[in-house]
DNA sequence: CTTCTCACG
DNA sequence: ACGTACGTGAGAAGG
């Protein structure tokens, strides 16, 4: 039976979602027909391209044409690659990824892809509903296993999320950054855009109550600004000042921070450690960071053991507000099974207990703009981001509400912090 | 119906 | 010895 407070919670947040989809969000289809039509026209190029190295034509589309293809016509060596259930070698991304220099079709494929891809994303934009002239995904709030929302028809929660570098030249780069600029307000209003800062470190230092954890989120630098957690880790783990921190240095600490949450190992670590550095990493030198690690971060470690223990005796996880999530896996008798559940187990607290932060705060600013009588809708949530639609006259008001509401939904032992953007598109480039 | 790939957090 | 980072949805191919 499901605890009374998030069964409340499931309630509430049921009418803000059934607003939030009714009223839907409108798209820039003049904006989204013109991209379609330059990745078509770029797709069609790189198809001739690419079927220039073929005899008869093949299916790009089908991983057995291709691995024939890459490696029995052109003769590529798949690289110390294991094969599938299908007796293919990978051919996604991060594979292709490490044969790009090997031959000038890999490049081609890459960009084949992603055209492919984002061609997909403009068809499913162009939907709008004919009498609302809007879009109205459906934000599926029963169904995962962790709480949080899924979206479809279409997903709105997995549009490209580009930011150009100035001077960016690569075409396909921009136009993926087009993406989130297909996304408007209606006439008068401007779009807030309030994301939760790094919510689920976060909840792992609340539960955790880890010393140095805490330190990063309570302490201030010299110039009177948070310390960044990932360059504290780094200090830490690689025993340097915090000042002296490099930005590869911090780049693996960031993702032991995320690693962590997932339970990763460190077989996984030292896969990251490669493709982070461009030098090998042996699993024995990922273990000795990790170990490094979890002795800084003792907190971290028992918190993290006593999730597998307290899943192990329940048979389930609980997040902090106690939704609970079951995870058979741990009584399995195949012991990957069980490292599975070990994996959940850490983690479902974690991702389910940022899950009902966001959807406490979803319905905490329904309540306040409903209070204050205001017009702002909310038109989007991206698990720890909401999207709101604005008229112009509130734009001061929701400001403050927004981000004070979000941040205060819950007491945590260290601040929850929330970005703030706005703009008259879901990119807010200008 | 399953597998692969790719987009997001 | 075992497999190796969690949670989603969409589209295409292949059985």
């Amino acid at each position: 039976m499901m605890n009374q407070d998030i069964l409340d919670l499931e309630y509430k947040t049921l009418h803000v979602v059934m607003k939030m989809e009714l009223d839907g969000v409108k798209i820039d289809v003049k904006k989204c027909k013109e991209t379609l039509k330059q990745l078509k026209k770029f797709n069609e190029k790189l198809i001739r391209q690419i079927q220039a190295f073929t005899e008869d034509e093949i299916n790009l589309e089908s991983p057995p044409q291709l691995n024939k293809l890459l490696f029995e016509t052109l003769q590529l060596q798949p690289e110390i690659d294991k094969v599938g259930k299908n007796g293919c070698y990978s051919t996604d991304k991060s594979h292709l990824k490490k044969l790009i220099d090997k031959h000038e079709i890999v490049p081609l494929l890459l960009d084949y892809r992603k055209t492919i891809s984002l061609i997909n994303f403009c068809k499913q934009l162009q939907n709008v509903n004919p009498i609302t002239k809007r879009l109205h995904g459906q934000f599926n709030q029963s169904g995962t296993a962790t709480g949080r929302f899924s979206c479809s028809k279409p997903n709105l929660q997995n549009i490209p999320n580009v930011k150009l570098n100035d001077g960016e030249i690569n075409e396909l780069i921009i136009l993926e950054s087009r993406f989130r600029e297909m996304f408007i307000p209606k006439k008068g209003c401007q779009f807030i855009c309030a994301d939760y800062s790094q919510i689920e470190i976060r909840v792992v230092t609340d539960m955790s109550q880890d010393e140095y954890l805490l330190k990063a989120y309570t302490t201030k630098d010299t110039n009177g600004k948070n310390l960044d957690v990932h360059r504290l880790t780094a200090s830490e783990v690689f025993n340097i000042k915090y000042s002296e921190v490099t930005d590869e240095q911090r780049s693996i600490a960031k993702s032991i921070n995320f690693g962590l949450i997932y339970g990763k190992t460190a077989f996984g670590l030292s896969a990251t450690l490669t493709e982070i550095t461009g030098k090998h990493h042996s699993k024995e030198q990922a273990e000795v960071i990790m170990s490094k690690y979890f002795q800084r971060f003792s907190g971290v470690k028992t918190c993290l053991d006593s999730l597998i223990d307290f899943a192990d005796t329940n048979g389930y996880s609980e997040t902090i507000y106690g939704r609970r999530r079951p995870i058979p896996q741990l009584s399995s008798s195949k012991l990957s099974e069980r490292n599975a559940g070990k994996r959940l187990a850490m983690n479902s607290p974690i991702q389910g207990t940022a899950a009902d932060i966001i959807k406490m705060a979803m319905v905490a600013c329904d309540e306040q703009i409903k209070t204050k009588n205001l017009k702002s809708k909310l038109v989007l949530q991206v698990h720890d981001e909401l999207l709101f639609e604005v008229p112009d006259d509130e734009m001061e008001v929701m400001e403050t509400l927004v981000k004070n509401t979000m941040e205060n939904v819950v007491r945590l032992s260290i601040p929850l912090e929330v970005g703030l953007d706005k703009g008259h598109n879901w990119a807010m480039a200008h």
